[in-house]
DNA sequence: CTGTTAGCGCGTTCAA
DNA sequence: TTGAACGCGCTAACAG
């Protein structure tokens, strides 16, 4: 599978020199005759050396540390996810001599999102992971960051005019657009759609859901551009209150057969559908694998999932500060998530992971 | 994110005891008086101490030997992509000092599958992965290695009466029941079916084909017990033979709209259609993300593709064959790789990989 | 310019 | 039973 293991040694033995004079063509670190260089690049060019990842790291004296600014999560939520795969990371880079921080703040709290942001600018920070939540907040740390020099990356949404090393995150747009498609398969004359929003509809926090929308509405203006839809408006918390929407809006479009959350928060509706029978719905499709989401696709409440591997992106985004800093490697400008497709006969085999 | 570290230096200080103690307590390796043990143990329940990885394969001399037998893949195909996963984790653990070899043979050949055993027995080897072909030539190798007491694992397909240390694979009868759900959707009034086959059907390496079957017609059965169904027999090499095969089929039967395919070959059928614009056909649904698969998603000639994610197998199989041998963890018995689902509007987002 | 040397944290001798 | 000493492969500081 692979070749013969070199060393340092091996190579020094080959050139006929010593270890510290390979080590310096190695890194490029000066102070060697050009005569020595050669030699050791000849056998540099004829072996495939591969250093030993362990020793590197062990011999480096270096210490690195990352600070992630991101929202709070709860138990099972799509931030909690995020935080788990970025733990996850941190564990596996921790013999690297990298320490990960989270600084979290609260989801779409302009102050306690500015917070978090000002500590950065405090304190001495190697590499910074960020889900971006106010624009202009956002773009004053990154500035600062610019000026230091010091490398960020964002994760789940992009702040254009930013200079981030790399974006993390799914194409918001397109999983609308396959949203709208696989929903439309259950589509029978006659039928109206519905789409359940939130109240914060315009909270900066929620670009992505009106990503969501516009890919969405754009497949239904190529595909089926006479359909009538509604919005409704539910609110976070209340459940009274939805519980009360929800009724009359049924009761008066009794026509609605389709529905589309562009949140978290589609185990809303999926359990209201549950207490209610007599709303004959015939599809569902909402975002994020939360535990209960999860519930109402196994009850049949709601029939499609889609997910973004909120996980991996913060498992990837450490990684690639990580390998940007500390292993000084090219990484990608933008990586974007799968998007994942989950129903009932699929989701007790999904897991976000790789090992 | 995570405490100071703490190395075995650390613990002998805090213990009062030298460091060869502490390692031979940590590695209940014995001689070690009752009161040195206590006072470490003591140490060890107050800190949390994660020994340095790094420094663990790096002072370790042991070497580990691991084989693979697997079928030779084409590039691009199923098990070049398992391949590929396989390279990968070997590249992964190389620096542990674990090598990994492949002992590729000829897929559905049993001399060339009995061979690659057979060199199994012959040869020492510290663990065995396994993509099983034969049944019985398979059984003669795992007896063997049970008697030597060398752990081994499937991959792919599960051999019962074999005592692996784990199985890797799909759920094949599921993914075929999901594929039934998904096709369906696209039924309308009238429609019938068609499963494009492979001559070789109940060659002992098709098994997973017949999974696949038998869960789509289970979906069948529960769901639209009426469906006028048809067999095509095609040929793996001969495309002529196909040709006229499927005009033949199309002009006596106008009424099949869907089709299913069970192999990896749904490109043969979607290339056709491709030619065949007259044909039309409303929903095809295949397996596994060869080039031309993704390609005839692509060109909507298929409307699904099902994922089992081949380089993840091939991944997890070394990683869970080390996890096993080299750092003595509990491995899980079985892993169910996710069942992705893929679309023209999601193909571009899918990778198989994590960083 | 170059070879030598001292660690990094751990496992493994080998005396004591 | 224990501590000290060595080496894994590499980096970086130091002496020549």
């Amino acid at each position: 599978m692979d070749t013969k293991k070199f060393t340092i040694k091996d190579i020094a033995r080959l050139a006929g020199v010593s270890a510290g004079t390979v080590d310096r063509v190695l890194h490029q670190r000066g102070d060697v005759s050009e005569k020595s260089r050669q030699r050791v690049q000849k056998v540099l060019d004829e072996i495939h050396y591969q250093p030993n990842k362990f020793a590197i790291a062990l011999a480096g004296k270096k210490n690195y540390r990352m600070v992630c600014i991101i929202p709070q999560g709860k138990e099972g939520d799509y931030w909690s996810s995020v935080h788990q795969g970025i733990e996850r990371a941190a564990h596996e880079v921790r013999d690297y001599n990298v320490s990960v921080e989270c600084c979290t703040f609260k989801h779409a709290d302009e102050e306690s999102y500015k917070k978090a942001c000002r500590q950065m600018m405090t304190e001495r920070v190697d590499a910074v992971l960020i889900a971006p939540n106010f624009r202009e907040t956002t773009l004053t740390l990154t500035n600062y960051l610019d000026e230091q020099g010091t490398p960020y990356l964002f994760i789940d949404f992009n702040i254009l005019k930013a200079h981030p090393i790399s974006y993390i995150g799914q194409d918001s747009k397109q999983s609308g657009y396959l949203a709208a498609k696989l929903l439309m398969k259950e589509y029978r004359e006659g039928d109206e759609l519905a789409f359940f929003l939130t109240g914060s509809k315009d909270s900066p926090a929620e670009i992505q859901m009106q990503r969501r929308l516009e890919g969405f509405t754009a497949y239904l203006a190529e595909n089926h551009n006479r359909l009538i839809l509604h919005d409704i408006i539910l609110d976070k918390e209340d459940h009274h209150y939805n519980e009360r929407t929800l009724d009359d809006f049924f009761t008066k479009h009794p026509d609605v057969h389709l529905g589309a959350v562009f949140n978290s928060r589609v185990y809303a509706v999926g359990n209201y559908l549950r207490q209610h029978p007599e709303v004959k719905m015939r599809g569902i499709v909402g975002y994020d694998l939360l535990p209960e989401n999860v519930e109402c696709l196994k009850q049949s409440t709601v029939d499609y999932l889609i997910g973004q591997r909120p996980g991996l992106q913060g498992y990837c985004g450490i990684m690639t500060l990580c390998n940007h800093v500390v292993f000084k490697l090219a990484v990608p400008t933008i990586s974007y998530m799968p998007i994942d497709l989950l129903m009932k006969e699929n989701i007790d085999y999904y897991f976000e992971k790789e090992d």
